[in-house]
DNA sequence: TTTTATTTTTAGATTTGTCTAAATTTTAAT
DNA sequence: ATTAAAATTTAGACAAATCTAAAAATAAAA
């Protein structure tokens, strides 16, 4: 079955707002915001939806994929972490520019080209934001990840993942020369303001602050690239 | 400017109608079977494009693109080829599987993509059909491209392209151990039956039919991988 | 528990791209 | 130069996805 990438942001839509704990059923509203478009479209669409069985709806009562529903969306989503995966890993892109190319991307319709892909990248576990890609049958990785922050000392990992994506960030990181794929370890840390002293290989131990500490993702059990 | 698919597809078959020799002006009919639409759907869309001023139309008096409108196909040439060249290339798809999912592929908008995918495919000048690619400007590469039949004895060069892409054609080449990138050099070519002999580095000379030699590209010139 | 505010849905329009059937224009043939 | 055939355009409709404004239902507040 085929559908619309206006569908496909629907689905995608309600599986990304289900997620969030405590939340049953996604909001009209909630919807509308996600997709910058307004309640009054949305009511229409899930009106589409539900005769195709992708969601429950009852009117006033919320939206629920079903499992059919769910299974698409999760084909959606492997689709945009591979694709931006690739723009990160082999077209050199930066991690905050991806996500509206792959925005696109993930509407290619070809199952064939994107399992292609997956095997081209070497079956990544993770998308340059450090979420977890689903696999061809759509399970979901248990992805081994903390902030650094978090690391123990002594310990270390590969940043797989930024969770504060402001340019600033981005900025500090690229200064510091910490990147996707970065093997880092815990040097020490400092009570006192939370900030850690890392160690990346070949240079000099260096100093994180806190925030960027508790923002910085790191996986210490799969072979993340 | 963006435009959508539908507009890009009907740009695009202009240009390749226009290319046709003596083929001036492009008629309606035309259009719609390359587009596998009917003429009056036909006859809507050029309206449109027209105050786009991406073309030239008067009515009954057939389509022709402006420098504009040439300059938007020729990008979304570009798109299309290199996207093959990709699928062929790196995921290892079969030049026969890679034409639909380009047509898809073309319509991602980015530029920033497309100009960057191209670097990481090393600027390839031809795609797996043996079409030329345009550069980041437009330009065509002008190929130093000819079939197996007419290369002098002794020549050797590397094959970009086949016209005939019927399966049983592709199913032959398959069986002969010669794909997109394979370097060939003509042993001897037979009068009698047209038919050439060649060599691939590591085999035995095989011999080909006058069929295949003729519609069996090799491009002797440029680095095209 | 009324009343008020918020959320959601309906009704009716709009845009894009397409279609069929009928009318018009051009081209080809007598 | 007419007439017949082919190509093209117009007119009117339709499906998808969206919107605004108004109505209805639910939730929150007095």
């Amino acid at each position: 079955m085929k559908y619309s990438a206006s569908k496909e942001n629907y689905i995608k839509a309600i599986f990304h707002l289900q997620q969030e704990p405590e939340q049953e059923s996604v909001t009209t509203n909630a919807l509308a915001e996600a997709l910058h478009t307004k309640p009054a479209s949305v009511t229409d669409m899930l009106k589409k939806l539900k005769t195709q069985k992708l969601l429950q709806y009852e009117k006033y009562r919320g939206v629920k994929l079903t499992p059919e529903g769910k299974k698409l969306a999760v084909q959606i989503v492997r689709k945009h972490r591979l694709w931006e995966y690739f723009l990160v890993e082999k077209l050199q892109f930066g991690w905050e520019e991806v996500h509206d190319i792959a925005e696109e991307l993930e509407h290619i319709s070809s199952k064939k080209l994107i399992d292609r892909l997956d095997a081209f990248l070497d079956f990544p576990r993770a998308d340059p934001h450090g979420d977890p890609i689903p696999d061809v049958n759509g399970k979901m990785p248990s992805l081994q990840q903390s902030a650094v922050s978090e690391m123990p000392v002594n310990s270390s990992g590969t940043v797989n993942g930024i969770s504060d994506q402001s340019a600033d960030m981005l900025e500090l990181l690229k200064h510091k020369n910490i990147q996707l794929g970065t093997k880092l370890e815990v040097k020490k840390k400092f009570e006192v303001d939370g900030s850690v002293e890392i160690k990346i290989r070949n240079q000099q131990p260096v100093n994180i602050s806190e925030h960027v500490a508790k923002n910085l993702l790191v996986a210490y059990d799969n072979k993340n690239k």
